[in-house]
DNA sequence: GTCTATACTGAGATAGAC
DNA sequence: GTCTATCTCAGTATAGAC
């Protein structure tokens, strides 16, 4: 039986917790200036514990990643047949975001401070780029040819990236209105009447 | 005058000192089996200047990004009229790539150590991040629409990137012939043929 | 859970260029 | 003398080894 502010032992719960101190202090009085034994402490746990958890002070806002990789490269492979290589990745963007606005209450502050601190930028980047990686070979598998798929990952993340930030920074439209309008832009890019006369 | 032996007191010489033993280290024993004491060590200083240089053990690999920043947004600026987005961009690229292709004995172990130290590839990414910004701001500048600029930009990047690596691990062609590869698939990819029947 | 190496910081002393 | 690069000393916090 749980005792009215006993420390629930179980892994799961220890880590939520975790995650959720170590997003409130990071926000309250940045990256920086928090350390991991206060993290422990406001969740109820050991400064070591922490490291059982999570290999670094950053990576506890990183664990998502597997779930999101999973599912990308699932939606990738399972998307209709006869669509362009960004197509196809549009459609698993899509596929998933719901993720990301079903979660905007966690998901919402973890960016902003993501944006905010330069340690935690450079590691969102890093895992950017490790998705994007799978999301590529996802696209290889379904016969897009291998030079492309790099350079057609990476740049749908930059175009998923986009749509994230204006979600967060604006907010007037839905997650999936974002995406929608970055792949336009995207297309655009190769079609845009040339920057001539505008530079006037 | 000047005693055999002794450390020169000019700050370019001692960077440069550091940013060399640093190389040769990160090669040798790997980045995190090397101590900023040995690096200073090699490079005839104390531990503490080391710092006085750079703010921390990364970023001595990464000096020389405000030169080719400068390069790159001055190559923007002047690039002839009547180009798209991403002519524009390969046109830049291909006015700096020389500050790579010239200084190979050092670029070369440089991003081979890089690509495989997570940590300085972190770190590269957060650079080639802000990189792409400032191309994005320049071609904003050149009257290129808000939006559009920086997925040029970021898309632009990934492709130099993909050419760069080519030019490490191949090493057949010159970086100049990677570029232009690579800036022709990146419009193949918007034409690309529907990925469908190749995958069965 | 304990112990330790090391990245990094701050303040003040010293040494050389001018 | 000033100014700046470097060094010495004394720490703290992260992360890894045990």
């Amino acid at each position: 039986m749980r005792i009215l502010g006993s420390v629930p032992r179980s892994g799961a719960e220890a880590r939520r917790r975790l995650q959720q101190a170590a997003l409130e202090l990071y926000r309250e009085r940045g990256f920086d200036r928090t350390t991991t034994a206060e993290i422990a402490a406001r969740a109820g746990l050991n400064e070591r514990t922490f490291f059982r958890h999570f290999p670094d002070k950053r990576e506890v806002l990183f664990d998502g990643e597997s779930d999101l990789r999973a599912a990308l490269t699932e939606a990738v492979a399972e998307a209709p047949d006869g669509l362009q290589p960004l197509d196809l990745i549009l459609h698993a963007f899509r596929k998933v975001e719901h993720i990301l606005e079903g979660n905007r209450p966690f998901a919402e502050p973890r960016l902003r401070v993501i944006a905010e601190t330069p340690a935690l930028r450079e590691r969102d980047l890093a895992k950017a780029a490790s998705m994007a990686e799978a999301v590529a070979e996802a696209l290889r598998r379904r016969g897009v040819a291998d030079r492309l798929a790099g350079l057609a990952a990476h740049t749908g993340w930059a175009a998923f990236h986009h749509a994230a930030q204006a979600w967060i920074d604006d907010s007037t439209q839905s997650l999936d209105a974002y995406l929608l309008q970055a792949f336009d832009d995207l297309r655009a890019l190769s079609l845009t009447t040339p920057a001539a006369d505008a530079a006037r």
